[in-house]
RNA sequence: GUCCCCGUAGCUCAGCUGGAUAGAGCAACGGACUUCUAAUCCGUAGGUCGGGGGUUCGAAUCCCUCCGGGGACGCCA
């Protein structure tokens, strides 16, 4: 389909020239125009706004543009070109003769579970998301950013890119050590002995049942060591038991990832205390207070400078964390996506502030801030804490509500956008669950498939359709269709998920009212081959939505 | 105080890099199952796009400002 608008492109410059050889109107730069599918069916198949955007250097009514221009419009140069109107303020619209909608079916079915993609960018992109603090389970943020994550990474492999997912895992810092604090604690509790647990402790019960398991295992073997080691060990054991879970979860979830990468090795391997000298030899360093602090403030719109080492010698999380993203760019990709809490929002200029001093390019990073989510069970709000470990845990609401209707729910709305998500709501399998609105649509079409076979139906090869039996519902279905690879490349260059959930929704309605109004199986023999391969381009086309959202197409309901 | 997000129908939201008469779902009301799955469809009603300026041929969209809601401003991550 892009050939097409391509072609128009070229048919309206070069109308647009002569109209400048011709002296019909003048300018000196065409500016960049759009061909764009018009929401009004009437309004043609491809619209074009030149004739506006030329007004002011031609000094000419936009409208009388558009005519000029139009009248100078070689029509037979391209084949699908029907007509050509202008309308409106001065929109040159085309319509299209039916031959480029009949080259839709031939491209659907070719690709199949390809269809969508785009061509190949030949760009590497890595999108890091989750990475969630190894210290508790998921909870319900770390959900949509795993459900958004992953959704965009699939949308970025459609058009084109070469995607990596990389789950970044915060195993070092000061959290670690609280945590270790706790564990030990704990660790002696259950053992018997009496020791104060430590204030900003993590008193969770899943903390609790990690070193009960321990204790299974090395019973009281660590009672002797000294505090240090026994640390280490217990939060070694811990860690790994953690991490294996989340894995686990997410794997669940439907989320898979390419890379874990651990932040304690950033630490361990010195690329922390080669960034911070690299940082230093550059001047961008200064001591005050006992610790040394990154000069972020040369930039407008970064607020303050922050600490990269503490008046204590440790490294704060932000040193790691411009360690690791360098380590990022070294990796070669051309471009690095982030999805964090909209709570670290004050964190993104310093960062690509100190990605700048440290020489790349900070636009090649994109940092997705995904608005909070709020649990609700019908209006009761719960409230989210890790310490207390009084939240609902992504396990818990994969069990409650299912993967599909959970995934769909985080990726339908846009991430700049709060999300109050209601359990109650989502385990309802009713109409307040557009998910199996989409889903639905996916089952009938099997069905049909399945009184077809049984009455010997076979569905016809795209070259044996005939065209001429579709009637207009069908045709705005064949054009919806056609839109799906132009709606991927949409999402994935304004990074909105959201949109092919929003589009998958909108293919399932017009395909639910065609069904409601015209039967796929009946006595018209070339009507019903021409139908059953429609419906199975529908078919082809939600099953690519919804695997690109991780969510399943089901054969029954 | 500074910064980020949001404000569109009674409710929840969409509206792509400005484009033609602002769209869905839910809720309300009225209809459609002896026919491929009624988890569906069809119709009716519902809007000063938070307010005010500005840019433009054209603003829900871009800029300024004010109001309202949420969030962040730590030698935590």
């Amino acid at each position: 389909m892009e050939r097409i608008r391509f072609q128009l492109e070229d048919l309206v410059t070069k109308a647009a020239e002569q109209c400048r050889s011709e002296q019909a109107f003048n300018y000196s730069d065409l500016p960049e125009f759009a061909i764009e599918t018009p929401r009004d069916e009437g309004h043609g198949d491809f619209a074009c706004n030149v004739a506006m955007l030329l007004a002011r250097q031609a000094r000419m009514a936009p409208r009388k543009i558009a005519e000029e221009i139009a009248a100078r419009i070689d029509v037979s140069s391209v084949t699908a070109v029907e007509n050509v109107e202008v309308a409106g303020a001065g929109f040159i619209n085309f319509f299209m003769d039916d031959v480029w909608l009949a080259q839709v079916p031939s491209l659907v079915t070719q690709m199949d579970a390809m269809y969508g993609c785009n061509p190949s960018k030949r760009k590497r992109i890595q999108v890091e998301f989750v990475s969630a603090n190894p210290t508790g389970n998921l909870h319900i943020g770390n959900a949509r950013g795993g459900a958004l994550g992953d959704s965009l990474a699939n949308i970025l492999i459609m058009d084109g890119y070469e995607v990596s997912r990389e789950f970044y895992i915060n195993d070092a810092g000061n959290q670690i050590d609280i945590f270790a604090a706790s564990l030990e604690a704990r660790y002696l509790q259950l053992l018997g002995h009496s020791i104060s647990f430590p204030e900003n402790g993590y008193a969770g019960k899943d903390v609790a049942d990690t070193v009960q398991r321990f204790i299974g295992l090395h019973r009281d073997n660590l009672v002797e060591l000294d505090s240090e080691e026994r640390r280490r060990r217990l939060v070694d054991y811990a860690l790994e038991e953690k991490s294996d879970y989340m894995l686990k979860t997410l794997a669940d979830f439907g989320v898979f990832y390419d890379v874990w990468f651990s932040e304690r090795s950033l630490h361990e391997s010195g690329q922390v205390a080669a960034v911070l000298n690299a940082l230093r030899a550059k001047g961008y360093l200064y001591e005050e207070d006992g610790a040394l602090w990154f000069r972020a403030g040369n930039e407008s719109d970064v607020e303050k400078d922050e600490v990269v080492v503490r008046a204590n010698g440790v490294p704060t999380y932000f040193a790691a964390d411009i360690a690791y993203h360098v380590d990022k760019f070294e990796r070669g990709f051309d471009r690095v996506i982030n999805i964090w809490g909209a709570d670290h929002h004050g964190h993104v200029a310093r960062m690509k502030s100190a990605l700048k001093a440290m020489g790349y390019d900070p636009d090649n990073l994109d940092i997705i801030l995904m608005q909070l989510v709020r649990l609700f069970r019908g209006t009761q709000l719960i409230k989210m804490s890790k310490r207390t470990g009084t939240t609902v845990a992504l396990d818990e609401l994969i069990e409650e509500v299912g993967r599909d209707a959970a995934r769909f729910s985080f990726v339908m709305r846009s991430s700049d956008s709060g999300l109050d998500f209601d359990l109650q709501l989502a385990r309802q399998k009713s109409l307040e669950n557009p998910v199996y609105y989409v889903q639905y649509a996916h089952a009938r079409i099997m069905s049909i498939h399945r009184q077809a076979a049984a009455a010997g139906v076979k569905l016809i090869k795209p070259e044996q359709l005939d065209y001429s039996v579709l009637g207009s519902a069908e045709k705005e279905l064949l054009r919806k269709i056609a839109d799906f690879p132009e709606e991927i490349a949409i999402a994935a260059r304004t990074l909105a998920p959201h949109r092919i959930a929003r589009y998958a929704m909108d293919l399932a309605t017009i395909f639910h009212s065609f069904y409601n109004h015209h039967r796929v199986l009946n006595d018209d023999e070339s009507l019903q081959n021409a139908r059953l391969l429609l419906v199975e381009l529908v078919r082809i086309t939600i099953k690519n939505a919804l695997t690109a959202l991780g969510v399943e197409a089901p054969d029954h309901m």
